[in-house]
DNA sequence: GTGAAAGCGCTAACAC
DNA sequence: GTGTTAGCGCTTTCAC
C-alpha cells in the first residue's frame, strides 16, 4: 500500500479501472470475487487497487442494494451489566459475519424505542436485534413487521424470531434450590427492567414450584423510581415486616444485588437470615463481595443464535414463520443462599 | 399516516413529487426544512408525504454527501462498566444531535482495533470517538489522520482532540487522602485496560505526592492473564509479603475491586488492615457491598464534550490544531479507606 | 471474459 | 418560489 497524498479524495472504481486499463465492471467483478476473470486481468486490477489504496465505497454499494450490512440493536440500558455483556457478544458475532452493529438505548421507554427504531429504519439497517422490547408497543410492530427481520433475545414477541433461555425452568431451579434448603416463605421479586414476557415466564416457574410444594407464592415489584430511597423504601418494609420472607427469587441479578444492598443496610445477614437467588449471572455476581447464587444464562450462546438467525433471515436462508429457540440455563450456587434461620 | 401495503417498496421522493404535483427538488426543499416555500406548496407536499408514509432514504443522501451521520466509537471492553457507562452517555448525546453510533470493541488489542477502524472507515463514519486507544498504534494514525476527525476520551494521542479528566490531580487527591489518614506504604496498582497515557498521568500524580511527602512510590502491574488465579497470584504475594503496603491507589475501579476481592479471599480486612482507592466511580463502586472510596470522573460531562467537539469538527465549526479539554474529578470517600493498622 | 449503459434516491447549482 | 439537470460510486443486466 502506497502512502496516498493525505486528504486527497479517495480513489473510485473508475480510477482503478483507468489505471488498470479495463472497464469499471471488470474492477467490480474482481472486487466482488466473481470468477471468470483472466488471471492476467485479475493481476492488473489487483495491482492498481493496491497502488491506489482503493477501498470500495460501501455507501454506493448500499445505495444499489437498498440495504446495509448493519444490525440495529435495541437495548434497554447499556449501563446494566447484563445488557452490556450481551451487547458485546452480539457485536462480536456480528463482526465475525462482517455485519456491524448500531446500538439504540431505550431506557425501557416506549417513546425512545420508537424514535430509535425510526432512526434505525432510516439508516436502512438490515435487521434488528431486540435485547429489550417495550412489549405493549403495537407501534414498533407496525413499524417493522413485514419490512425487516427482527429477533428478540431474552425477550419476546409473536411477530419475530425469539432466542431465549428456558426462563421458566430456570426459575424452577432457583425455587427448588431454596425449598431444598428448607425455606418456606419464599418471595419473587420483579425488576421492571426485565421484559414482561420474560418476567412472566420466570414468575410462572416460581409459582408452579411453590404451589407444587404446597407453599404460597408472593410477588413483589420494585418501584420504578429514579431515587434510590424511594425505590427501596417498600422493599425495606417487606424485609422488616412481620411475616417477612426468608428467601427471595429475583427476576435478575441487578435486582438481587439491590436486595443484598438493602439487607446490608438493615443489618440483616445474608445468607444467615435471608437467602437471595439472582438470574443472569453477570460478571459482578461472581465477585467475592457479592457472591450471589444465581441462574446463569448462556450469554454467548444466546448471542450466537441471535446473530445466526438474523443473518439467515437477511440472507434468505431462513424463511417462513417466526421460530423460537430456547437454551437451558443452570443454577450456580454461591454464598447468598443457605438454610433458613433457626 | 396511512397503512401502506406491507412489504411494498418504500416511496421515493419522486412518488411524493408526483402525488403533490411538484418537482422533486421542491419536495427535497420541504424535507430539508429550507424556507422560501409557499405555505400552500408546503402543505401539499407535507400531505403527500404523510399519505405515502415517505421517509427520506438516508443512504442516498449519504451517497451525495459522501459522508454519514454516524460516529464510530472504539471501546476497549463493553463488559467493563466504565466503558459501558461512557458508551451509553456517548450514544445519548450523539442521538440528541441526531448522530448515530457504531461501536467497535477492541479488547485492547491493536489488531482488532485496526480491523475495526477499517470497517468504520468503509462505512464512511463521520468521525471517531476513541474511548480506548492502543496508543503505540502508528497504523491507526496512518489510517485516520487528516481523513477524519477523531476525539480521544479518557485516553489520548497528539493527532486528535482530547477530552479527559484531570488524571494527575485526581491521583494526587487519592494519594493525599491516604497520606492524610496516616498511611506511608502506599502503592500504585496499574490495570492494563487503562490507556497508557492516562495511566502515566495518574501515576505521575501519585509519584509527585508521594515524593513531596518524603515517601517512596511503588508501582505494581496486574498480569494480563485471562485466568483469574494466574492474574491474582502476584498480587496475593504482595498483599501478604513482608513490607506490604497498607494502602493502594488503583488506576481504575475494576482493578480496585479485584484488589478487594483478593483481600477478602486472604481474609485481610478492608479498611482495617488495607485501604484501597479506586478511579472512575463506576456504579458498582457505590454498592453497599463494595463501598469503594474512589476518584469520580464526570462521565456525562466527558461524553458531552466529546460529542460536541466531534460534531463541531465534522460540521466545520471547529478547525485547526487539536484541542485538549480537561475536566476535574473529585474524591468520593466511602468505606474502603481508613487509618492504617496500629 | 469484458465493456457499455442504465439506474439506485437524493442533493445542489443553476435556470426560469 | 419552483423546476431542470448533473452527478455521488457502485452493481447489474445485456451486448459483444
Amino acid at each position: 500500500m502506497e502512502s496516498e497524498p493525505p486528504a486527497a479524495k479517495p480513489p473510485t472504481i473508475l480510477d482503478v479501472a483507468k489505471r488498470a486499463g479495463v472497464s469499471k465492471s471488470t474492477v467490480s467483478n474482481v472486487v466482488r470475487g466473481i470468477r471468470s476473470i483472466t488471471p492476467k486481468t485479475q493481476l492488473k486490477v489487483t495491482r492498481a487497487i493496491e497502488e491506489l489504496g482503493y477501498r470500495p465505497n460501501i455507501l454506493a454499494r448500499q445505495m444499489v442494494h437498498q440495504r446495509t450490512t448493519i444490525f440495529g440493536v435495541v437495548v434497554g440500558d447499556l449501563a446494566n451489566p447484563f445488557y452490556a455483556e450481551m451487547a458485546k457478544q452480539i457485536e462480536r458475532f456480528a463482526a465475525a459475519r462482517s455485519y456491524r452493529v448500531m446500538f439504540c438505548n431505550t431506557q425501557g421507554e416506549e417513546a425512545v424505542e420508537i424514535a430509535g427504531l425510526e432512526g434505525l429504519l432510516q439508516q436502512r439497517v438490515a435487521g434488528i436485534v431486540f435485547l429489550a422490547y417495550a412489549g405493549g408497543s403495537t407501534r414498533s410492530r407496525a413499524l417493522l413487521e413485514g419490512r425487516m427481520p427482527a429477533v428478540f433475545v431474552t425477550c419476546s414477541a409473536e411477530w419475530g424470531d425469539v432466542v431465549c433461555a428456558d426462563d421458566e425452568r430456570g426459575a424452577r431451579h432457583a425455587t427448588e434450590h431454596l425449598i431444598g434448603l428448607g425455606h418456606e416463605r419464599i418471595a419473587y421479586c420483579a425488576d421492571p427492567i426485565v421484559e414482561d414476557a420474560t418476567d412472566r415466564a420466570r414468575q410462572a416457574g416460581y409459582r408452579q414450584t411453590m404451589e407444587r410444594a404446597g407453599l404460597t407464592p408472593t410477588v413483589f415489584h420494585w418501584e420504578r423510581a429514579e431515587d434510590r430511597l424511594l425505590r427501596e423504601a417498600p422493599v425495606e418494609q417487606i424485609l422488616t415486616g412481620p411475616r417477612r420472607p426468608t428467601a427471595f427469587v429475583s427476576s435478575n441479578d441487578l435486582g438481587a444485588i439491590d436486595l443484598l444492598d438493602c439487607a446490608d443496610r438493615l443489618a440483616i445477614p445474608v445468607p444467615g437470615k435471608l437467602s437471595v437467588v439472582g438470574f443472569d449471572d453477570v460478571v459482578m455476581a461472581g465477585l467475592a463481595r457479592i457472591n450471589l447464587t444465581t441462574i446463569a444464562q448462556p450469554k454467548e450462546m444466546l448471542a450466537r443464535l441471535a446473530v445466526d438467525t438474523l443473518a439467515s433471515r437477511i440472507e434468505g436462508h431462513l424463511n417462513g414463520d417466526p421460530i423460537r429457540q430456547t437454551v437451558s440455563c443452570r443454577l450456580i450456587i454461591r454464598g447468598s443462599t443457605a438454610r433458613p434461620p433457626r
